[in-house]
DNA sequence: TTTTTTTACGATATCGTTTTCGTGTAATTT
DNA sequence: AAATTACACGAAAACGATATCGTAAAAAAA
């Protein structure tokens, strides 16, 4: 049943290995009939082509790989969703790495695919990278790349992210026009560009405000939820704390409600929150959460789309370009008392 | 920098293909002095062996692949990370492949893999699959096969599930010990083995205490999200309307959440929701949703130990076993007024 | 010394395709 | 009729790594 390879085939039709594959791509060199007859017999004997064969003749896998920090996290699996569905309108397969956000993990999987295993990669960068040697010489091996999310500037490439600085001036701005006065960030890693942005549009909208910045609102936080828990515990417990939160990621927005309800606080009257998040469930939290959400599904569909046309292309490098995609601020219970 | 491979460290080290790929292999036919001077330049030259060219001699990819119904959907992302887990220890790589509960789509992927893409495929059925001769052929392709959560009984294979009998009865029982008389069951499927397991489960915790069965309160799901919210919507408004809503994924729980929402129903009060769920912000929903909760990620990694446990040993058949484990009960405020 | 065994390596077929290059026959042109 | 062109197909060389042989030289056994 299987196993059936293009000889066994061309020995069944009594004709040459090469007319029949030949005849299978549809060869302007073959005669009709013959076409049809090698359809037909390919057909019956449910021949499929062995695709490493393929691959090693063509230095070409129709694979790639999307390599990310981690998997539980709404924003890249929409992502991951969006890129598949591009990818299997093309005929390329998806191969599945994690990082852990740990930058040892990461040069280990990015090693690994400069053999060819993959003709491309989708990746954002984990937190704690801050050297990128080993995602130059990636590209330098003639495997392009395209970051989304959690970019790298410093590589020359084309990247997707949405409008962060503008979606983090918002955001607070939002925050101070719902009556915060003292807002704290809290930032997932000073390694990473959206972070960064992010909170340069925090610093934006304060000065615009005329609040003055207090370097003890800005928590750095990490990939350890229990540190992160304690940090923000601790910034919640304080005398001086703060009556409105921006979290630059989802996660720590969950950890902040789970801090508030142990200590007590009522959101949105005690503080406000706000936070870029996919979560399906924002508005069934208690209280909703008001968001920054980032259009992943899309994000992931355009760097694929970018990724497949210069493959289609043979052109291993992908000029610089950077492809923004805006977020959209969702307004809800947790910066807005009226909404439940 | 790149496509060094073994001719060129050959001739870089004046020595033949064979003995240098033996060297890099640590066969014993090779001498030491040769091997050290071998695995050397090979370092200094950056090779990488082309790892399509040993697929295809060794009839092996050391690659996966896991067909799912959805990727958005936080159960099966969990086992997806449990799985990656164990693949890379494995040294295993893993292709994703959705079907978006489609069985054309599914039978489609699967007659993809049949051609030694993969090793192993690991996958969860979509729900209106009924016939399952697309599985059937690939196991008899060579490619075996290990089914979880959304399994399939008509095939000879591992399968990893939960306790869904017992979960269903224990989800039931605890809505009648809260207080529930009238419980509706919302069905994902009627195809899927696990939801008609759930369902008896919720037969049996009905029959227990004396409870007639309600057809009426059987509501037949899809994944069509706008039916079954119209379904649930109808079942809700109806003056019978049920005190208690059995959900058996979460999908379902959280549509009716939103339709009590506009129907202004209070949770656990007018009616109470129990829900299999894997919801990380389940208890900060308003209310907590109370949820059998899956070992997710231990499902994920069973199943994928079991398959490269058989991979390893070269055997392509699985012989038939049943794996369960256990879900847990987590009791939250959608059931339980004293609980926020 | 002769025979046997071990050691360390090289030549080569193989995995299943694709593709370049021939080549014989038929069709067309001169 | 001779020369050219088109057509349809086959032979064989890649792609890169692996494994089965075979074989020199060295070591051990006779």
């Amino acid at each position: 049943m299987s196993k059936v390879n293009l000889k066994d085939l061309a020995k069944a039709l009594n004709i040459s290995v090469s007319t029949v594959s030949k005849a299978l791509r549809d060869s302007h060199e073959i005669g009709e009939e013959t076409k049809k007859k090698v359809v037909a017999k390919a057909q019956i004997m449910g021949y499929s082509p062995n695709p490493y064969a393929g691959f090693l003749r063509n230095q070409k896998s129709k694979t790639i790989a999307i390599v990310l920090p981690e998997l539980t996290n709404n924003y890249f699996i929409q992502a991951i969703s969006g890129a598949e569905e591009i990818a299997h309108e093309n005929g390329y397969h998806i191969l599945i790495y994690t990082t852990n956000d740990n930058k040892n993990k990461e040069t280990s999987i990015l090693t690994h695919l400069m053999n060819g295993r993959v003709d491309g990669v989708l990746m954002s960068v984990s937190s704690n990278t801050s050297q990128y040697e080993h995602i130059n010489e990636l590209i330098q091996a003639g495997i392009p790349v395209v970051f989304f999310d959690r970019i790298c500037h410093e590589i020359e490439t084309a990247k997707i992210t949405t409008n962060d600085f503008a979606s983090g001036f918002l955001a607070t701005e939002h925050l101070i026009q719902s009556g915060s006065k003292k807002i704290a960030y809290l930032s997932i890693s000073e390694h990473l560009s959206i972070d960064h942005k992010r909170k340069q549009g925090y610093f934006e909208a304060l000065n615009k405000h005329d609040i003055t910045m207090d370097p003890d609102l800005i928590i750095q936080c990490s990939s350890d939820e229990k540190q992160n828990k304690q940090k923000i515990n601790k910034l919640l417990s304080s005398i001086n704390k703060p009556d409105g939160i921006f979290a630059s990621v989802e996660r720590l927005a969950l950890t902040t409600y789970h801090v508030c309800k142990s200590l007590k606080l009522n959101i949105p009257h005690d503080i406000k929150i706000i936070s870029f998040s996919n979560l399906r469930t924002a508005d069934l939290l208690n209280p909703s959460l008001t968001t920054i959400t980032q259009p992943a599904y899309e994000i992931g569909k355009e760097a694929a789309t970018i990724l497949f046309k210069h493959l289609s292309k043979r052109k291993s490098i992908i000029p610089n370009e950077n492809i923004v995609i805006n977020s959209e601020l969702i307004v809800r219970g947790s910066t807005n008392s009226k909404i439940k």
